[in-house]
Formats: C-alpha cells, sequence, structure tokens
DNA sequence: CATTTAATCTGACTTAAGTCAAGGAAAACT
DNA sequence: AGTTTTCCTTGACTTAAGTCAGATTAAATG
C-alpha cells in the first residue's frame, strides 16, 4: 500500500464519479478496491485479456490503444490522473477490447467488476455519474472522429496543443507552454500519424513562427494563429 | 398521428432502451413522447440548435453529421429503425452537437428531455440500460476511430459492406447482397472518404471480382476475399 | 414524358502523408 | 563516464486519396 487509507478516500472523493457519494460508499469502495502501481512501459492489461474491471489512474500517464491486424498501435486514449480507463466492458461483456500500458511510473486504483455492479445496482446514483461521464467521451469521440476525416495533420496538432496548453492553465501567459511528458510517438500515434510526419509538422509550425520548442517544452508564439489552425 | 397508440406502444418494446420497462412505464413514455414524421431530405434539427430532447428511429433512415469550419460534412452515424440518436447531450448539456437529416422518408419517436430525466430518476433500471447502449457505441466509436487511422479506403468499404450483410441476414446464401438505401455519397462520407473515391474503390472491389454492382444491389461474390479486406 | 435536378462515374492532375533508410540526440543503465 | 537503447529528425521516394472539371446516368417533378 503506497498511500495510507485516509489520503486514499480523498481521493476517491476527487474522482468524478465518485464526487457526490457518501462516505459510506467511499468506505464500500475502497474496502473492495485495490491500489495497484506500475512501473514505466508496464502492461497493465493486453488485448483480449479476459475482462476483471477497471482502473482509475492517480499517479503518472497510461496509453490505452488498440493493435490492428498488421501490428500497428493506434493510441486510442492518453489517460490523465483521476481519469478511469477500461470502464466500457463492464457494461458490454467480453474481454478487454483494448490495451493498456504505462508511459511512466504510475498509481492506479482497480476496481473489480462484480463488486462494482453489485453497489451501483444498489446506488443509482453512480450509474447517472457514468452516463454522463460517457456521454462526455461519446461527444469528445465523434469530435475526434470528425478531426480526423476532415482535417490535416497541422489541425490535428494545433489542437492537441491547445488542449494541453488549457490543461497546463498557462493559457493567459505571454507564452502559454507546455511541458511533454509523453514521448512525440505516443502523440503521434494519438492524432493519428506517424513520428516522421509530427517531426515535420512541428518542424513546420516552427518556421510559421507559431511555435518555439525547447527539449520538452513547447512554448505557444502566436496563440491566435494556433486557435486559427486548430478550427 | 400516423400508428395508433397500441401499435406504438408495442413499439416502444422492441428499442432495446425501453425493453424492460413495465406496461406502466411504457404508458408513461408514450404519453409524453410524440410521433414525428419526416419527408425525405427533412432537416431534423442543426448542430447548435437548443437541446429539447432525443429522438428513436421508427422508420426510414436517418443521418447525423457534424460539418467543419470549411462547410464539410462528416457523417458519424448512419442512424437504422429502433436506434436512439441525439441522446448523448442528455447528460451532457448544451446544444445538439451535431445535425440529423433524413434520408429518406422517417417516422421517429420524440422524447423529450426534461420528462424523460424525471423518469430516468425513478427508474435505475433504464440508466443501466442506457448504460450499456452507451458502452456498445463507445466500443464502435473506438472501433472506427481506429479504423480510419490505421486502414485504407478499400478496407474501410469491405468493413462496412460486411456490417451491412451481417444485418440484411443473407450472410450464408451463395451470394450474400445488399440493397443501398442511401446515396453512396452517405457511405462515403461515412466511412471516411469522398465519392470519387468511392466509386474508384467500389470498381477495384469488382475488378478483382470481390462484389458485383447491379444497380442499387451489391452481391458479394468471394466473402472470403471481402472479410480479409475488412481485418 | 420531358425536363430539371441530383447522383454517379471517369480522367488528368496535385498533394499530403506514408515508407524506407540513415544519422543524431537524448535517456537509461551498468 | 561510457555504452546501449530508445527517441527524434532528416532526406529521397512512393502512393493513396483528394481536387477539379466534365460527362453520363438515374431520379424526381410538373
Amino acid at each position: 500500500m503506497l498511500i495510507d487509507d485516509d489520503k486514499l478516500k480523498s481521493t476517491i472523493r476527487d474522482i468524478p464519479l465518485f464526487s457526490e457519494l457518501s462516505i459510506e460508499h467511499l468506505r464500500k469502495i475502497s474496502s473492495f478496491s485495490k491500489i495497484k502501481s506500475f512501473k514505466k512501459h508496464e502492461i497493465i492489461f493486453n488485448e483480449g485479456d479476459f475482462y476483471v474491471g477497471f482502473y482509475i489512474l492517480l499517479k503518472g500517464g497510461v496509453k490505452v490503444f488498440k493493435t490492428s491486424s498488421k501490428g500497428k498501435e493506434s493510441i486510442v486514449h492518453l489517460v490523465s490522473p483521476l481519469t478511469a480507463f477500461a470502464d466500457i466492458p463492464l457494461f458490454e461483456g467480453g474481454n478487454y477490447p483494448v490495451g493498456a500500458q504505462t508511459l511512466e511510473e504510475s498509481l492506479t486504483l482497480f476496481i473489480p467488476k462484480e463488486k462494482f455492479l453489485e453497489l451501483i445496482y444498489k446506488e443509482p446514483g453512480i450509474s447517472l455519474k457514468m452516463l454522463a461521464g460517457f456521454a462526455k467521451r461519446l461527444k469528445s469521440l465523434i469530435n475526434q472522429l470528425e478531426d480526423l476525416s476532415s482535417k490535416e495533420v497541422p489541425n490535428r496538432l494545433a489542437k492537441y496543443l491547445l488542449k494541453e496548453i488549457r490543461i497546463s492553465g498557462t493559457e493567459n501567459l505571454p507564452e502559454p507552454f507546455i511541458k511533454l511528458s509523453i514521448p512525440k510517438s505516443a502523440i503521434a500515434s494519438y492524432i493519428g500519424t506517424i513520428t516522421e510526419t509530427l517531426s515535420r509538422t512541428f518542424k513546420k509550425l516552427q518556421d510559421e513562427k507559431i511555435i518555439r520548442v525547447s527539449g520538452k517544452r513547447i512554448f505557444v508564439i502566436d496563440l491566435k494563429k494556433l486557435k486559427e489552425l486548430a478550427k
């Protein structure tokens, strides 16, 4: 156990999915769920594994991906802390339809399927929360889908950068920036391209004086142009 | 009113979402929902319209689409009968994030947001049903996303054709076939390409003796090859 | 049924982005 | 610190699929 029980309960509170549960329920959840820690690049589960439950990322970074018949992997979700992943098959039956692997050392909360479904039957409030969460993800997947088919790589990269800047909270600085904590190859796959093309696109945006790259940091010189590209 | 009330209630029963509701609840739903009929090519709602509720297609065909900033439309959902659409914003707030338009003369059941949410609070079984439905769609969107980024047009078309053949129930015939009820332009957009490319791809599959096209009917000559292409 | 309108096809051309191959840079690991 | 491994970049080339323009066919409508 890497964090103590009280800390865990207050962390569970921060998870949108569980934000409105009573102390009682939080205790219950923490009683049947397990903290699991993973090293960098460790596999959490493989596509096709027997489904036993879902995870909430507490700390670190995780990629959720599908592997095509030709072995090419495409990342469908870059998980950030306090977000659930692999919760879809809870209601679908079957095995894990995707694989998950850490991008850095990570801490997760594992929630076993059966116990959780029991709880959800008793506590309908949770299902409404989950519906809201699923709705949000459906919407974002639909957007991703539309972007992928109607926009080019520079547009998709711009959109990704803007999202990251919003998360970083540096949006209103004279030079908003982000620090990449994941390899560029993961970004490439996530926005639906390959590393070579991504590398060239980064260069292109630099040539156009829209961004400035310094190691793992990307500074936005011209936010207006970036937003223009993204929409 | 184009179908009588009893017929309507038994139709509602066939909708997966409502399949396990009591007569009481079915009556309730049919009391506050409205049958709306639409002509061919009629707009049901536009992207950005104020959200008032969702629809269930009873008869006909509907496309759900997003329009990019450059005016290019991409179809995110080809709705077939007994399927709900525009139900995502129920839990998300905001306006309609997509537009919907009929592809042929259609009959829908309109279910107003507020009334439905009231019902769902009282009847938690519905939310579990909806969760299952959302989970299924999330999974299918993830698959679409993966296909779009890892596969080429012929592969995507093959996959689409196979899905339609499964629906048509002719899978085990010596020559499985489907009858296109929607314009090819809709298929093109749905699989993420344009009509010209789709036309050439159809030709390619014909040259390779995988399919045979006769008007609006597509016959599969070589199912094995088609499946090979799709995976 | 004739004529307007919409859908589909075909060809010539362009282009974004993928593949292949090779060097460099940065990180991780004794 | 030095070496191995992973990550990133660059160049030359190829290709799938998009754009543009025009022709053909099918469908809708008076």
